[in-house]
DNA sequence: CGATGTGTTGATGTGCGTCAATAGAAGTGG
DNA sequence: CCACTTCTATTGACGCACATCAACACATCG
């Protein structure tokens, strides 16, 4: 477990614990591998433990009464989830399944309520956490309700590089219909977008890496309610 | 101030708190009192302070560039909001504007975080608190991806009348736009489900009074995809 | 090099929004 | 208490954004 120790404590959230006390939080932790598409715990599954990302991705996700997918979150290296569910009734609201292989540490949560008791500091720290958690689904509920698909695939595009530059580099890191459903959308919908913002001459596209070339213009577009009117 | 002790405390929020510590909690709140329509704070205000509902309603809501609303919450008496934002950057997500008369208690997030601070018990419980409107949204982002209109309209008819009976009431306590826009519709769509939904017999409707007469077979008419087919 | 899966593009359908007219309900003033 | 205004809710006609269905291109891999 040691060798995950750096990892772990990388975590924002992890990040103002001592030795001691990251310590104590893995002390029962186990690590956990995952295959492509493999199901780690479905929604309403007791909710036991939560999961430290140290390679791969995860993505979790609602099954409507039909069986369709919408992808709530999408996961990477570095990031935790299900630990805001912990003080829930411990069970988890939504199923998380791998990208791609993967490989996690389960911390339990037992163990983590325990610091969370003891430690005031990490208290405010796991709010402030779950705040931001909170912060981005109401953007997501916003996006939904009041943007047009083209205004989210935009907002996506600007959101995943950086603002300082006018052109920048997006490279998605997972397949393109999970994104999509991230997003709200159908895939189809997905690849039109960019098509039109590529003959647009706003962005480039070669398979998952996604050139923008003029970032103040697919601003404006986005603004301009994303190819609904002018 | 000690005329809204009681009713403050019986907040979910605050039921654990010792008597000594809602005394420090109120101890620079001030009462605040609201016209309907008029606008409490606005998305971006610095949040130094959070609320609890005396009596009245309160939505919370964003706006999109093109100044479309959507209502993200609707509060009624007894219900506190703001105190989530607290941990994060300070600034509100959200503009809350009364829906009808309204009168606040307004509690500095100072007094608050403190009281967080020092008692663990008060952390934990808000994070359940902060848990559940998590778990709200998710449920949201859900019903907006993957519901039809119809369904979420059913839904929320199913939601807000007791499920131990076959028949029940639901009293419409704010606008119908207000409920529609919470749910993601236009007034019109609403008024058709409720329309469809009465000429199926399910339901009745008189003014805001709802009665819903067969509640099985309207949570069937939900499942099969409301309206969209068969 | 065929097989399988992901992404793109085209043709068509439809759920729900938009626009508009009307009906009620509620509030206002004389 | 009743005209008049104002606002919310309902209903109809129509259009559009996006989903659906379908065919194809392309990549990856055994």
């Amino acid at each position: 477990m040691h060798e995950d120790l750096k990892a772990v404590q990388k975590a924002p959230l992890f990040s103002g614990l001592f030795p001691d006390e990251i310590e104590q939080l893995l002390a029962h932790a186990k690590r956990r591998f995952l295959k492509a598409q493999e199901t780690l715990f479905a929604e309403g599954d007791r909710a036991d433990a939560f999961y430290f990302i140290v390679t791969g991705s995860v993505r979790l996700y609602r099954l409507s009464a039909q069986g369709d997918e919408k992808v709530i979150e999408i996961l990477m290296a570095g990031q935790t989830f299900g630990e805001a569910v912990v003080f829930l009734g411990g069970h988890y609201p939504v199923y998380a399944g791998a990208l791609s292989d993967a490989a996690l540490v389960e911390i339990p949560t037992g163990d983590f309520v325990r610091i969370l008791k003891a430690n005031g500091g990490m208290a405010l720290r796991m709010l402030a956490s779950i705040s931001m958690r909170l912060h981005q689904l109401i953007n997501d509920v916003q996006a939904l309700t009041l943007e047009t698909a083209g205004q989210r695939v935009a907002g996506y595009l600007l959101g995943q590089s950086p603002a300082d530059a006018n052109s920048g580099d997006v490279h998605i890191q997972v397949h393109k219909n999970v994104v999509a459903s991230r997003l709200g959308v159908k895939a189809e919908t997905f690849s039109r977008v960019l098509a039109t913002l590529r003959d647009l001459g706003l962005i480039s596209v070669a398979g998952n890496d996604i050139h923008i070339t003029d970032r103040a213009r697919l601003i404006q577009w986005r603004d301009e309610a994303g190819s609904g009117r002018s």
